[in-house]
DNA sequence: TCGATCTCGACTGGCTCGGTCCAGTCGATT
DNA sequence: AATCGACTGGACCGAGCCAGTCGAGATCGA
C-alpha cells in the first residue's frame, strides 16, 4: 500500500487541527481521543509534519500543536508526501532514482511514471480547506469528552 | 506498493508475446529467460493471466503461450487488476467495499477514491500496443539464446 | 513411452507496517 | 526549584505480505 495509516491518521489530525480556530492549540492526547487513533503512533505521525514544517509544536503544559499555514495553503500531497513513500513499485518512488536498468523497463517506466504522477497531480490539488468543506467534520466535535458513548 | 514484481513481470512478459506475429507461442522458460524472470514465479503469474483470459496456454512440447487478443484490444490495466490488488490503502482498492466507518472517514474517503480513479484511468487508456511503439522492446530481440553475455 | 511443457498447492525467508514501551527534555505553574 | 503535563526519540516486536522456491502431477507431440 502506497498510502499507509500513516497518511490517513496524519490526514484526520491535519483535519481536525484545521477545524480549530487559528491560535488553539490540541494535544496528541485531544487528537488521539477525537480521531480515534494509538497515542504513541499518532506522536511519531506528528513528529513526521512537525519536521516536513506543517505544523507547530510547544512542549510544557498547555503545549500541543497547531497548523503552520492557513488550510487554503496545505495541500493532501504535502501531508502524505511527509508521512509516506508513496512508492508505486520498487522503481518509481520518492527516492532517488534506483536504476532499473531492464531491457524492457524502459518501455514500462513511462507507464509507471505516469501512474506516479496521475496520483500527485491529485494530492496536490487537493487542500484542507476543500476537505473540510462539504464534510462531516463539524460532526466529530460534539464527541463527548467526559462519556464515551456506550460500546456498540 | 499497489503495483507489485507481479504487475512488472505480468506486463513484461505481455510486451515479450506482443512483440511476436501472431501465432508464435513462447514457453514459460523462453519468457523467462529473455525477460529475467525467475521461471517458477512467472509460471504463477502467467496462470493469472491466463485466469483473466488475457493468454492462451498450451501443453505438451510445442507447447507455450500467446495472446487471446490483438495488443490493441488489451490494456495494461486490464493486465495488473489482474495480477495485483491495487489496494491504494485499507480502505479503497479492488476488494468489495471494507467499510471504514470512521468520523472523520467521509471527508477522507472520497480523496483516496479519487487516487484509485486516476490511476486506473492511466492504465485503462494505455493498450500494449501503444507501449511497444517508440520503445525498445525490439533492442531486447537479439538476446542471444546459446551464448549469454559474460557476467559483467 | 518419453520428454517438454503447463498446472497446482505448499512452503519459506525477509521486510515493512502498525503499534507499544520507556527514558528523556521542555516549560508553565506553584 | 519542584512538579506535572506535554512533546521527543529510539528501541523493540508481532503479524502479514511479497518474492521466490519446490515438488508432484497432468497434458500433449513425437
Amino acid at each position: 500500500m502506497p498510502i499507509t495509516t500513516r497518511s490517513e491518521y496524519g490526514m484526520r489530525a491535519m483535519l481536525m487541527l484545521a477545524s480549530e480556530h487559528e491560535g488553539r492549540r490540541m494535544s496528541a492526547g485531544e487528537l488521539s481521543e477525537r480521531a480515534q487513533i494509538p497515542k504513541k503512533y499518532l506522536e511519531q505521525i506528528l513528529r513526521d509534519l512537525k519536521g516536513a514544517g506543517l505544523i507547530r509544536s510547544y512542549a510544557g503544559v498547555h503545549g500541543g500543536y497547531q497548523l503552520t499555514r492557513p488550510t487554503t495553503e496545505i495541500t493532501a500531497g504535502e501531508v502524505v508526501r511527509s508521512l509516506d513513500q508513496m512508492n508505486i513499485m520498487s522503481c518509481v518512488g520518492t527516492l532517488p532514482e534506483p536504476s532499473c536498468d531492464h531491457l524492457l523497463g524502459c518501455s514500462l517506466r513511462p507507464l509507471w511514471q505516469r501512474l506516479y504522477s496521475a496520483m500527485h497531480e491529485v494530492l496536490d490539488s487537493t487542500t484542507l480547506q476543500q476537505l473540510t468543506e462539504g464534510a462531516c467534520i463539524s460532526a466529530a466535535a460534539p464527541l463527548s469528552l467526559e462519556a464515551p458513548p456506550p460500546a456498540q
